[in-house]
DNA sequence: TCTGGGGTCCTAGGACCC
DNA sequence: TCTGGGGTCCTAGGACCC
């Protein structure tokens, strides 16, 4: 194993990738909102300084938005997945232990000089991608995370040779790991700094959080307990939901969402070479408004035998929409899960199935997938999904697929 | 008017079995 | 009054992440 784990973590992701391709935007405040144009998802420093919070309401900054001249984009991740790929493939070169963590971040065993790779990281993503990256580098992922959160606030390069002043200086709850209620929990303790959650007695810390806090601590101490993931596990469901552009009422209309969120779904598992064996649909009224009635509620459909045909899955998830749906309500929102998720290729027929039926609808998927590959998604749809959708979300800003259309590529003139 | 989406892991408690 | 022990599996809820 590399002595080193760097930490390397795009700079406002959301917002860089629509500068690469949009250079007026460079030195501007730039946001980039979430699904539906809800929250603010991701702000240039430009914002941050601004002092507007990660996730707030857009419509809560209005005047803010306006007064400052805040350019304003919606979630474009077709986008943001096509230059995450891109930077991955970047990292690829210099190291083979390479772990994926999110769309924005990844972890990389670096072998020799941890400050000359830092530097060479940096600079390599930037001039292939146009993406500005931190690089924190320490010998276990949860300080390559202190390392790296130094390094966003300096200059985008750290290497903790000795993290007892970094993790002095860091409070509690900054520490990967430590979300709002360890840290309140970790607060009436007594403990308030890193330094002092590192310091503690390991069977106390276990008492108070368990297995999570053990290996928490050790980490902080450099004794690594979360390894680096090399092989991405096959993922164990897959959730597709959205909230709707305005509040849906009729059945007709919640079907045609919930075919489309299924047959999205179904695409996904088709494309990582799995099946599902359940299918759950869930639909919830609008929480913000307490005043309409509410009502949230999901449905399982268990298969008969494991799938990841549209037909099929749709169909399940139809069947669970017309168990839950209840007239006289405002929903805003709805969601296909699918779990018990296998690989495809070990998928048995039982006693009453039909194997030349499921052939002919293995190939009409593989078909299917083709050409909304090739023509773009939505090329082929089941009719289930419906043809105005007046209840999607809303997407009103959202910049052009630079990458992934034809019909968008960037003219130089 | 307007408040996101997609995941993972851990734990406690109950059901069930021998 | 007195009421096994140990193991597994499942589920719901909690907590966290980006």
């Amino acid at each position: 194993m590399s002595p080193w784990i760097a930490l390397v973590d795009a700079n406002n992701f959301y917002v860089s990738c629509e500068r690469v391709f949009n250079p007026q935007l460079r030195g501007k405040p730039v946001v980039v909102l979430s699904n539906n144009d809800g929250n603010i998802v991701a702000r240039s420093n430009e914002v941050k300084a601004l002092g507007i919070p990660m996730g707030t309401p857009i419509f809560q900054v209005r005047s803010q938005i306006r007064d400052h001249n805040i350019q304003v984009y919606s979630s474009n991740y077709t986008l943001y997945g096509d230059l995450s790929q891109r930077v991955m493939q970047t990292l690829e070169q210099f190291s083979p232990e390479l772990e994926v963590y999110s769309i924005d971040e990844a972890f990389l065993g670096v072998p020799g000089d941890g400050e000359a790779v830092a530097q060479q990281l940096r600079s390599t993503v930037q001039q292939w991608t146009g993406i500005p990256v931190s690089v924190g580098v320490a010998t276990t992922k949860t300080l390559a995370k202190v390392a790296n959160h130094i390094a966003k606030k300096s200059t985008g390069v750290c290497v903790l040779t000795d993290p007892s002043p970094a993790l002095a200086a860091l409070p509690v709850g900054e520490i990967w790991g430590i979300g709002h209620r360890l840290s309140d929990r970790l607060h009436r303790q007594g403990i308030l700094t890193a330094l002092q959650l590192r310091d503690v007695d390991l069977p106390w810390i276990q008492q108070l959080m368990g297995i999570v806090g053990v290996r928490l601590v050790q980490e902080l101490r450099g004794i690594p307990c979360l390894p680096l993931e090399l092989c991405p596990m096959p993922r164990k469901s897959c959730c597709v939901s959205r909230s709707f552009g305005r509040p849906v009422t009729a059945i007709a209309e919640l079907k045609e969402a919930v075919a489309t969120y299924g047959a999205r779904a179904a695409a996904k598992v088709r494309r990582d070479g799995l099946t599902a064996g359940v299918v759950t649909v869930f639909i919830t009224t609008n929480r913000f408004k307490p005043d309409e009635p509410q009502y949230a509620n999901s449905a399982v459909v268990q298969l008969p035998q494991p799938a990841n045909d549209t037909l099929t899955l749709v169909q399940a998830a139809l069947r669970a929409v017309e168990r839950l749906y209840r007239p006289g309500y405002q929903y805003k929102k709805a969601g296909v899960l699918l779990t018990e998720l296998g690989p495809a290729s070990v998928v048995q027929g039982d006693l009453f199935s039909d194997p030349a039926q499921q052939n002919r609808r293995g190939a009409l998927m593989r078909v299917v997938d083709s050409l909304n590959q090739q023509f773009g998604a939505g090329t082929v749809f089941c009719a289930a999904e419906g043809l105005q959708k007046d209840w999607q979300m809303r997407a009103r800003l959202r910049s052009p697929g630079y990458t992934t259309r034809w019909g968008d590529l960037l003219v130089v003139e």
